[in-house]
DNA sequence: AAAAATATTCACCGAACGTTCAATGAAAAA
DNA sequence: TTTTTCATTGAACGTTCGGTGAATATTTTT
């Protein structure tokens, strides 16, 4: 029989996708703690005192299902949010602003799930092409709306006439290196996020602004 | 008793010495593609048709040490060619061929020997805080000389006033952006290095330069 | 209340892991 | 030549790994 209308969850329904919630945080916290290989499920069925052989009650096909599920639902959360940021900027505000805020945005985007980030950069080899090529495209997406944001920049008279597909990458990049910064513990910034990215901006929109030729 | 000249080394000791130089190649190039984990000390061995206990004989602390022993080399590599470097500038150079020789130059230093660069941010878990530190004074030298020619430049009335700090960053994150392409697989660049880099610095020293205005 | 469905436990499996070690053979030192 | 040194072997050890499955407990459905 086909079920049409959602029936009201059971209480057994409930406690299982709170215990599968559970187990996919501990899972990535010990991923990017430790590292997928490094990781033996045991360590998660200890850290939340489940039996272990309940794991594959829940993902059947085991440990490597457990890392597609945590960077799956990680990308589709990214591309929710992302989709939805587009028309937060007015063209009343000054450059400036706009990209201070732009760059602060995506930081706390990024860092708003560490683990998952880590995890989908460093663990590469358990990632599909696919996968990979999905997550480059999310990003070039951005890279191209902030390329078109400048354009439209220039167009109004505020900044002069740029190579706007590398303006956008000088833009992100701030971003890249805290990433490798976090991933590698290599710190050549020795600042925060906040002042690194200010200093940045206000260089290059020093540098572009029409004022200056 | 104590050996005060260096005797001529024997046969044995050559082939010891290079069994040694192909163990540690061999191992680079596992770790770099599956990582440390994920590459059993067996495979290291089969690779180059190596009975299984003679590994210890060489790095009797076993595979940490083997680790230890590639990065440690590795950076002392790096330490010792970036310091007869920096003398290679000559001032008559115009900024841009500079930069432009520089970038190409710091890229094909680190993926002259990219295996052992992957390892060194890849596994970080397994490296001593020491030694991350260690990493990023290196790069950190790197990128104040980098601002220290920056601000000759300006002295010398070619360009106009820089953080020059910030400008190193600019000009050394780059080259990070090829870095996390190539640890994460995640390409938002889309182009070659060479082509990036001229267009990037291209662009920078167009509105640094004076000539503007 | 009985039956069915589902969640959970835990002892256990075979394989793979890093490592050890007694034995072997060949080169170096005496 | 004899002795000593040391590179090399490969079987074996103890451990840990990811994963299995029969048994049990709990909840839902009938």
């Amino acid at each position: 029989m086909i079920q049409l209308r959602k029936k009201p969850p059971t209480s057994r329904e409930l406690l299982a996708e709170e215990r599968r919630r559970q187990l996919l945080q501990v899972a990535k916290d010990l991923f990017a703690e430790k590292g997928f290989h490094a990781t033996p499920i045991r360590a998660i069925n200890r850290a939340i005192g489940m039996a272990d052989g309940l794991i594959y009650h829940y993902f059947p096909q085991g440990k490597q299902q457990i890392l597609e599920t945590i960077v799956q639902e990680a990308f589709e959360n990214r591309y929710r949010v992302m989709k939805q940021v587009s028309t937060v900027i007015s063209k009343e505000v000054p450059l400036r602003q706009v990209l201070l805020t732009l760059a602060e945005r995506m930081y706390e985007f990024i860092i708003s799930d560490r683990q998952s980030t880590l995890i989908m950069i460093r663990e590469r080899n358990h990632l599909s092409d696919d996968f990979v090529s999905k997550l480059s495209e999310l990003i070039t997406d951005r890279m191209n709306w902030i390329a078109d944001l400048l354009k439209e920049r220039h167009e109004a008279g505020e900044i002069a006439e740029l190579d706007y597909p590398i303006a956008a990458k000088q833009i992100v990049s701030m971003n890249f290196m805290f990433l490798l910064r976090d991933i590698s513990g290599i710190d050549v910034i020795h600042e925060s996020h906040k002042e690194f990215v200010e200093k940045t901006i206000d260089q290059l929109v020093k540098f572009w602004s029409i004022k200056q030729m």
